[in-house]
DNA sequence: TAAGTGCGTCGTT
DNA sequence: AACGACGCACTTA
């Protein structure tokens, strides 16, 4: 289920995953434009989940988060597919080394999964780490993008 | 080497 | 003040 807000899309959330984030009105603004979105938000997820690269994203209505998840939000989007990065080089990506643990729970926040690619965030040594979705997707996405795990 | 424990860390509620 | 989708050092076996 995706969620609009009048900025771009603000919600994201697995099949059979958890209720929907109560927000987004859009009904108010332009529907032609959520339609559009959308129809690219639909593209997007359905080239991820053939493990290719998303393509054009709608725009992303990231406000709800604070500045720092804003700023985690951003260097996960800057990970290619395939490729995967620890909570810790997160955390220095954002110039601040000692942040590992607040980059979970900043992951954890992520309102839109799939397209802010949080299943590439593993834990030190290529361990999994946990996944709100559900640690299935997890271990799915990576795999359809040719993820090597090693140990 | 593998598995378990404890503590430091820091943004969020 | 309490709580994590962490990391590291340090036991044990």
């Amino acid at each position: 289920m995706a969620s609009y807000s009048a900025t771009g899309l603000c919600g994201l959330d697995f099949p059979s995953n958890r209720s929907n984030r109560g927000k987004n009105r859009a009904e108010d603004a332009n529907l032609p434009q959520v339609r559009r979105w959308h129809a690219t938000t639909a593209k997007a997820v359905r080239s991820m989940l053939s493990g290719q690269a998303p393509g054009p994203l709608p725009p992303l209505d990231l406000g709800s988060g604070t500045v720092f998840q804003q700023r985690v939000w951003g260097v996960l989007r800057g990970i290619p597919p395939g490729a995967t990065m620890s909570y810790a080089g997160v955390a220095r990506a954002i110039g601040k080394p000692g942040a590992t643990r607040a980059v979970g729970s900043a992951c954890g926040a992520n309102p839109i999964p799939l397209l802010i690619p949080c299943h590439r965030v593993l834990a030190a040594h290529g361990k999994l780490g946990g996944f709100s979705g559900g640690l299935h997707w997890k271990q799915t996405l990576p795999g359809r993008e040719d993820v090597i795990f090693t140990l």
